[in-house]
DNA sequence: GAAGAAACAATCAGGGCTGCCGGTAAACTT
DNA sequence: AAGTTTACCGGCAGCCCTGATTGTTTCTTC
């Protein structure tokens, strides 16, 4: 017979994963200002004590959230097959990769913690390292797709050129604008991408 | 002698303007999720009983002070000299200016708005109108600018492309973002922006 | 198997925010 | 000049949210 309840290890892993999860919902649907631990908690199907024990304050749980989220998306984004590709091309598929990466409903989250963050130093303060492992993976990527064919200022100059371009276009995303302009100016990104750094 | 009491429309255009005022500044300094009625009334210096009078709900005050907000962008944006420039500079002047209006404080507003209007409907629908009006005067401040010398197409694309990248670049500055690097990308993208679209 | 630790449940109190209401005085109207 | 409308004031009630506390069940360890 299959135990009747799991180890405490596993409970505790599931429990977290649960509030975790559930607080990235709520980002995502109902936004940070309207995002409340009673609510997590309802969503996860977590009793408001349990959550309490495993993060003693609601800043503590947006903080993991926030590691959590950036996990996921690396590992969203890590799927794709980083094999050093030939051919003009890699620029326009490097362009497609940030673009899955750095739009989508994991980014919408991520902008509603930094928009909050901004104003909150606590949640400033848990964001600033992970943003930065996030940069560095970023580029990381970059330089195994792309090779050690290119210095790193042609990498990282287009690179960066394109995600705040990408940051840009899911912020008219999210508010509702329209998505075959949003292609449109994204392939006229890549024509240019292409002719200007894909040697 | 002066009127010891201003008139009644003179008395609702100032109470208005201190209220709406105070609103964008508690969005730049606190953030939506911060902003409380309580807290603007008290940085207009007017009581909660006038704030009501004049916007009934919260809701209703946001909705004015989006408006309020792109008026003054609008107005700060047309301080420039729209003659239409000679020579390609006009493609690397363009940019300067579009950096100088959807970037900094008033920027800064719209963007919290805009996060927050993305899961509150009304605050949505109060937004869509005035986010069009803003789209089409900028369209048209840059058609003046750039003379009919060139197609709504090839003037639209570098447009709406410079706006997505600089929104990115500002999100970029809101959380911390190193500001010599978002000069050094901008650089880059007029260098190219020229290059592609300079006739 | 008994004791202690850990996970979880349920409820409480404190605080802030929003919206509403009755009241006052000045400005407009006729 | 009386009446009406308008701007404004300050307090109150209801709501939700957060953090704390106490009690219960289950796992681990000796």
């Amino acid at each position: 017979m299959t135990r009747p309840r799991l180890t405490q290890q596993e409970r505790t892993e599931r429990t977290r994963e649960l509030l975790l999860d559930a607080t990235i919902d709520c980002l995502v649907e109902l936004g940070y200002a309207r995002t409340s631990t009673n609510e997590i908690c309802r969503r996860a199907g977590v009793s408001r004590g349990a959550q309490q024990h495993h993060f003693a304050t609601k800043a503590e749980l947006m903080a993991h959230a926030i590691e959590h989220l950036v996990t996921k998306l690396l590992a969203r984004m890590s799927e794709q097959p980083p094999a050093s590709l030939p051919g003009p091309d890699r620029v326009a598929m490097g362009i497609d990769l940030l673009w899955q990466g750095y739009s989508g409903s994991l980014s919408t989250a991520v902008m509603e913690l930094w928009v909050a963050a901004r104003t909150d130093p606590e949640l400033r303060a848990a964001m600033h390292p992970i943003d930065k492992a996030l940069a560095r993976r970023t580029s990381e990527l970059f330089r195994d797709m792309l090779g050690d064919q290119v210095t790193p200022d042609q990498r990282d100059l287009p690179l960066w050129l394109t995600v705040n371009l990408i940051r840009g276009l899911a912020l008219d995303a999210m508010i509702g604008g329209d998505p075959a302009r949003q292609d449109q100016l994204l392939q006229e990104w890549k024509t240019i991408a292409v002719k200007t750094y894909g040697a």
